[in-house]
RNA sequence: GGGCCCAUGGCGCAGUUGGGAGCGCGUCUCAAUGGCAUUGAGAAGGUCGAGAGUUCGAGCCUCUCUGGGUCCA
């Protein structure tokens, strides 16, 4: 398997000739791309698509930012790959984290978010010999670059004096046709020595760099008279890390059993060189894009010269968004997908600027996936979405625009009117964090009322909510001792011979239980020998047949039992709840221990709960019909955007626009039922990535595609469903039983979400549900098929009679205070009556006191009613009288006799108490109140 | 993962230490005009996102949850 060459044949291109100045390359980009690839390719190397922009199972990065993301693992010795040269052209991203050039964009003309990096590997095959030389031999032979402008870096420990320099790279160097001796240069740990972390592979590494030439100044020297690399004249052109070394603590380094190379050019700045042109965006990678906008906003050329950040910061943004989308990340409030929303929201700030104020990005974004759709089949694939989805984010952004813009209009009212002329930080930023209005477009607003902004409290009010914000943990980043304890229990399992070199054996598709070793447990994460009933424990099994959590479906449950029986019974077991993948390679059981004391090397059972499995497969398949017709009905543009494959219930997210319409719903139900009688075979198989693509398998967006890939075919030789998947399903499509939609909700913008149940679930559900509509039925008289009808009458009938009722009750209560009229006194002008009636509710206590002040001009009311035994006052006062007499000060007097509390207004207030035989007493207290109020 | 904001009729919104659920647009009916645009009069339409709590009383206060917005990680 081992494809170890130590003859390395060296492909020869056609000298090309090169001067930089007077006749650069006519290559474009995309042609230089596939240079790159197919020099490597005559050198032995393999050819790997770029791996998606998210990185799949690395929950310390957000983007892969570095072609060697995707094979990390190789390097940690976790995973074996099928050859050991590589090469590729690698999309990555570098907004966050770290590496976070996001705010550089635009005002240089080097960064970017979204680059594509170029590079070569060797996992221990070749060594800094051949890296160089074949470096060498692209950039002078094949590609021309003079070679009295490349200078060479490598390695000396000039901090530390502890590694030994490099002169084994100085001299390969020194040995390359052309090369000049005196533009080699020694440079310490901060630029020459690469390491993926604290621990681990690490190693000095070898840069090249290239001379721009006299017109970008003189030269520059450091101290020791060395030429300056960092001066304006130069770039850094490629970066050839040699791994060498396990770092393993502070100070320990020890030699790797192998050795490998790891390189990395950034593709815009090679063609930038090549084309001879010195700004990205200046090559062909940016220009139709730049064009495009030029267009839209109907510039000259003077025009298009003077706005050059905006132009290179829109080209920049829109295209990052364009490969974001098409790895399947949409623009949304969290992780990755803000990221997406982030670029596309400061691409229309900058836009503004140039008059283009209405979405136009999907004019632009349409360019990008012409220009890379051929290199990068997902943009092609994916182009209706990725216009659609960017443009939704730039309508969103407008009408938040416009919402907070509208606050912003009263608060600068507000300002105005108290005379102030500066808005403080804490309302600037809250506008901002709160309502998604940029600080900037608050300035120019506030400064065409000559008002400022408070930009010292702004400030302050930003450093505390990211501080506010830094304290939750962040999203899903696992801690590097956990990550540290797996890789060690993995490598010294594998060393032990304990599990296979490629990690513990899975096979979730075969057996629903296996004999095998209990091989490790863990406690609180770390490594046991025994463990005792109720512990919490993580169990390592040296083959398995627990499906891991991956592509929505969820883990199995099940026990680990020993294959011992101790008086005709297991003497422990362990519940296993949830497994693991903490590390590639090794799968952890999570669970805990119910009986006896589990020890490690017993030979135990591993046995998956069967019923649960089989709803979980029922689930599984029942997605991928629901896909399928899905995609049927509604049209091509559905793409799946989430799923979760419960034991209970199934979830499927993709992306539409609109609420699906009751015929729609029913249609697709009834279609996934057809195919669920149908009985059609779920055939699976296993095949080349290129091979399934070529088959017309659905490739799911975000997958990280091993080299042979499975497939999940359902409907035979003409198949309707056709997916990448590597998760259980039903032999046939007859055991998933029916499958009902239950309902159908949105997701997130232009992303609709159908939930929906199978199997025994579907069975439960139509019977008991039945059973409800049977037993109404039968309590209205009458059949399931009639009950909607009956009860719409029903509803009818009743809403009629509570009117009626509620008329004549009220009819009546205005009898009774017909009645009580007569008992009002005149206090002066001023009519006062208390009395108690008998009413359903406080409602008409307040209609009654509405009438007496109607009918009156002038007084004062107070009633009193009992509802359902606990007292209720009333007391109204007419305008005139509020001077002297306030409703709310007679109800807050009189209620505390009543055991309660009550208040109001001037002219109207309400009290409940608990004592309803105080009732008339405080009525009277009432009375007496207000005449001796308007008495005096 | 964390901070803040929002949720009231079909749509857009108001609702002021807790005490009458309202406005505009739209819908329907009637009238004016030969008809339409239109104008006038009237009507229908709301579990105030869900649940719990405090209170005599909650759209309003407290807590939990759900959905949406927004920023930060």
């Amino acid at each position: 398997m081992q494809l170890c060459r130590t003859d390395v044949y060296i492909h020869v291109y056609p000298v090309r000739t090169y001067s930089m100045t007077e006749t650069p390359t006519n290559l474009t980009g995309a042609e230089i791309r596939k240079q790159f690839i197919e020099f490597f390719e005559e050198n032995s190397h393999t050819f790997v698509p770029s791996s998606s922009l998210v990185p799949k199972d690395d929950p310390t990065l957000l983007f892969t930012n570095s072609g060697m993301v995707q094979f990390k693992n190789v390097f940690l010795g976790t995973e074996n790959r099928p050859y050991t040269r590589a090469a590729n052209s690698q999309k990555c991203m570098r907004v966050a984290g770290k590496h976070n050039d996001l705010d550089d964009v635009g005002r240089d003309d080097t960064h970017h978010t979204f680059f594509e990096m170029l590079g070569n590997w060797s996992f221990g095959d070749y060594y800094k010999e051949h890296a160089i030389q074949m470096a060498w031999q692209l950039l002078t032979q094949v590609w021309g670059l003079p070679k009295e402008r490349l200078y060479a870096t490598v390695f000396k420990d000039v901090e530390k004096g502890q590694l030994p320099q490099d002169d084994e790279a100085a001299n390969i160097w020194y040995q390359q046709p052309g090369f000049h001796k005196d533009q080699l240069l020694y440079l310490g740990r901060k630029d020459n020595f690469w390491e993926m972390a604290d621990r681990g592979p690490c190693g000095p590494c070898s840069e090249i760099h290239f001379d721009l030439g006299e017109e970008f100044g003189p030269l520059t020297y450091l101290d020791d008279g060395r030429v300056d690399l960092d001066g304006a004249r130069f770039v850094e052109l490629w970066n050839l890390v040699f791994m060498q070394y396990n770092r393993t603590g502070e100070n320990d380094f020890e030699p790797l059993p192998a050795t490998h190379v790891d390189t990395g050019m950034g593709l815009e700045r090679i063609v930038s060189v090549l084309q001879g042109v010195y700004s990205n965006y200046k090559t062909d990678l940016f220009t139709p894009m730049m064009d495009k906008i030029q267009e839209l906003a109907g510039h000259s050329a003077a025009e298009r010269a003077e706005n050059n950040t905006p132009y290179r910061v829109i080209a920049d943004h829109v295209r990052g968004a364009a490969f974001l989308i098409g790895d399947g990340v949409l623009p949304g409030a969290t992780g990755q997908s803000y990221v997406c929303r982030m670029i596309i929201r400061r691409a229309s700030r900058f836009a503004a600027k140039i008059g283009l104020d209405k979405p136009f990005m999907a004019h632009v974004a349409a360019v990008t996936a012409d220009e890379y759709g051929g290199h990068y089949t997902q943009l092609k694939n994916n182009k209706a979405l990725i216009l659609s989805a960017i443009t939704a984010e730039e309508e969103r952004f407008l009408s938040t625009l416009e919402s907070a813009t509208a606050q912003l209009g009263t608060i600068v009212a507000d300002l105005e009117a108290a005379g102030k002329t500066e808005l403080d930080g804490a309302t600037a930023f809250d506008l901002y964090s709160t309502h998604g209005l940029p600080v900037e477009i608050t300035r120019d607003i506030l400064e065409e009322h000559n008002l400022t902004v408070d930009e010292v409290g702004f400030h302050e009010a930003v450093l505390q909510h990211s501080l506010a914000s830094g304290k939750g943990k962040a999203l899903g980043v696992i801690d590097t001792n956990r990550q540290a304890v797996f890789n060690s229990v993995l490598s010294e399992l594998v060393e032990n011979n304990q599990v296979p070199a490629e990690g513990v054996a899975y096979d979730p598709y075969a057996a629903l239980e296996v004999e095998t070793t209990l091989v490790a447990l863990l406690k609180d994460d770390v490594v046991v020998d025994s463990v005792s009933v109720g512990d919490k424990v993580e169990v390592v099994l040296a083959k398995t047949p627990f499906y891991v959590a991956s592509g929505g479906q969820l883990s199995d449950s099940g026990s680990i039992i020993p294959t011992a029986v101790t008086n005709g019974a297991p003497a422990w077991e362990i519940r296993i709840t949830e497994t693991m993948r903490p590390v590639n390679g090794l799968i952890t059981h999570v669970g805990e221990v119910v009986s006896g004391a589990p020890q490690t090397g017993a030979a135990v059972w591993a046995v998956i709960d069967d019923e649960r499995r089989w709803d979980l497969m029922r689930n599984h398949t029942a997605t991928h019909l629901l896909h399928a017709e899905l995609q049927a009905v509604l049209g091509d543009h559905v793409r799946q955007a989430g799923s979760l494959v419960a034991p209970d219930r199934l979830r499927f997210d993709f992306t539409h626009n609109n609420m699906l319409t009751q015929d729609e719903l029913a249609q697709i139900t009834k279609r996934v039922n057809e195919a669920v009688l149908a009985n059609h075979a779920v055939d699976i198989a296993y095949k080349t990535q290129d091979e399934a693509i070529a088959d017309g398998a659905t490739a799911l967006f975000g997958e990280k595609y091993g080299d042979i890939v499975r497939t999940v075919k359902i409907g035979g030789d003409t198949p309707f469903s056709y997916e990448l998947c590597g998760g259980t399903h039903v032999p046939t499509t007859a055991d998933i039983g029916a499958v009902i939609i239950l309902s159908e909700t949105s997701a997130a913008a232009g992303i609709r979400r159908v939930e929906a149940i199978s199997g025994r679930r579907a069975q439960e559900y139509v019977q008991s549900n039945l059973a409800v509509l049977n037993s109404a039925a039968a309590y209205l008289h009458t059949n399931a098929d009639q009950l909607d009808k009956k009860v719409l009458d029903l509803l009818q009938e009743r809403d009629a009679l509570k009117k009626k009722i509620a008329e004549s009750e009220k009819a009546n209560a205005l009898g009774q205070l017909e009645a009580v009229f007569s008992k009002a006194e005149k206090i002066g002008e001023a009519a006062v009556l208390t009395a108690r009636v008998e009413v359903p509710d406080a409602k008409v206590l307040r209609d009654l006191t509405d009438k007496f002040r109607q009918s009156t001009g002038s007084g004062v009311i107070v009633l009193g009613t009992v509802v359902k035994g606990r007292p209720s006052l009333i007391a109204a006062v007419t305008k005139d009288l509020i001077g002297t007499v306030k409703a709310g000060d007679i109800i807050k007097t009189i209620a505390k006799t009543i055991g309660g509390g009550g208040g109001g207004k001037p002219t109207m207030a309400q009290a409940g108490g608990k004592d309803a035989s105080k009732l008339d007493q405080a009525l009277q207290e009432a009375n007496d109140l207000v005449k001796g109020l308007l008495g005096s």
